[in-house]
DNA sequence: ATTGCTGAAGGG
């Protein structure tokens, strides 16, 4: 197995991207993008032209109109979603976009229960195969290693019956998706369940909300994994949105990686051909069930075990509302009065629009927000 | 890089 990893490891978010200046930044940047969004919308009739403008009235105009025509993806400058966008949207909608406004502005009492379940997956995963590093530099290159993972991972599944960490990708309603499936199993029945492992901070099970939200996590892993094996997702399709390069040459590592994996690969759309029919010409049936198992982080007690029933109507219409978001059909929407309880531990509580809206931030207040 | 670009998930 392989993992990625960038050969300059250059941190933007040490260096203080989370202050005001940047999102200054970004707007200024996004006023070039409007400039020619708006360009390309307005109507080429004789009297498009208004003399005596100067440029800057002019430009200032286009920035307005800019901000209001871009959908967020192109916004955020985003080609695609990953699968966990879909589910905090699920959580909070305004959370989120938050979220991908300043990045990087979780508490540190948050990030170190993160950390902690991003450590115990990685032992679990660690306990099945070995990670090795890939020094990249392109995105070819991060892509070609994805596919050469699944590659691996498809024929150990068939013939070991377990695999972690399986890659997906999927277009669904006009955006593509990108994510991670934790584990892939056949049961003693034979059939494939996919398992989703949740670790907790305090030793009870989530309540609704939480749980609702990682149901709709693992249906959408389902719902892309199925699409992939039954051919739905292509090549095109993928090249389409990520805008990859097939005649870009892949790194020396890469190529290095896919000769010790037995593959005489010469470029990206070889892989994707050889992924394609790999996924298609296994034998891989659709998943079959979704479980979700939630332990307890520092005991390892299994507080729960859920079956998920896939609700492919459901989900789809969840996917439609919140892609309408992304493709700039709608504005955002932060949560329901009733649950107004998440804004206690939300982060940009301060902030946030929707409480002034709604009213519930008059009748009682959240514990203080430490001021960064 | 003024015209670029992305490990996903991590828990509440």
């Amino acid at each position: 197995m392989a993992e990625t990893e960038e050969e300059e490891m250059a941190s933007a978010e040490a260096s203080g991207f989370s202050d005001l200046s940047d999102s200054e930044l970004v707007e200024f940047l996004d006023l070039e993008d409007a400039k020619e969004s708006a360009v390309s919308l307005s109507k080429p009739g004789p009297s498009s032209e208004l003399p005596g403008k100067d440029d800057k009235s002019v430009s200032l105009q286009n920035w307005k109109r800019g901000l209001d025509v871009l959908s967020p993806m192109e916004r955020f400058h985003l080609k695609y979603l990953y699968v966990t966008d879909l589910c905090s949207q699920n959580w909070c909608e305004l959370q989120m976009v938050y979220g991908k406004e300043l990045p990087g502005s979780l508490t540190p009492e948050k990030a170190a229960v993160l950390d902690t379940g991003a450590s115990i997956h990685l032992a679990k995963e660690l306990e099945l195969h070995d990670l090795v590093t890939v020094p990249i530099t392109t995105k070819e290159d991060a892509w070609a290693v994805k596919f050469l993972n699944i590659l691996s991972m498809i024929p150990t599944l068939q013939s070991e019956g377990r695999i972690r960490e399986f890659p997906v990708f999927g277009e669904v309603e006009g955006i593509l998706l990108v994510g991670v499936i934790d584990e892939l199993h056949y049961t003693s029945k034979g059939e494939l369940e996919l398992a989703e492992l949740k670790t907790r901070r305090r030793p009870v099970l989530p309540m609704s909300a939480q749980k609702k939200k990682d149901y709709f996590q693992v249906s959408l892993y389902k719902y892309i994994f199925d699409a992939m094996v039954q051919g739905k997702v292509t090549p095109a399709s993928l090249i389409h949105h990520t805008k990859l390069c097939l005649d870009k040459p892949l790194g020396p590592s890469v190529l290095r990686h896919a000769r010790q994996g037995g593959l005489s690969v010469k470029s990206l759309g070889d892989l994707m051909e050889l992924v394609f029919l790999s996924l298609t010409l296994s034998d891989l049936p659709a998943i079959d069930t979704l479980k979700l198992e939630y332990i307890h982080q520092e005991t390892a007690t299994i507080l729960g075990t859920e079956i998920v029933a896939f609700e492919e109507k459901e989900v789809k219409s969840k996917v439609q509302h919140y892609v309408a978001y992304w493709m700039g059909h709608r504005d955002p929407q932060g949560v329901d009065v009733e649950e107004a309880w998440k804004c206690r531990t939300c982060d940009y509580v301060d902030i946030c629009e929707w409480r002034r809206g709604t009213g519930v931030s008059s009748s009682w207040e959240p514990k203080a927000k430490k001021l960064k």
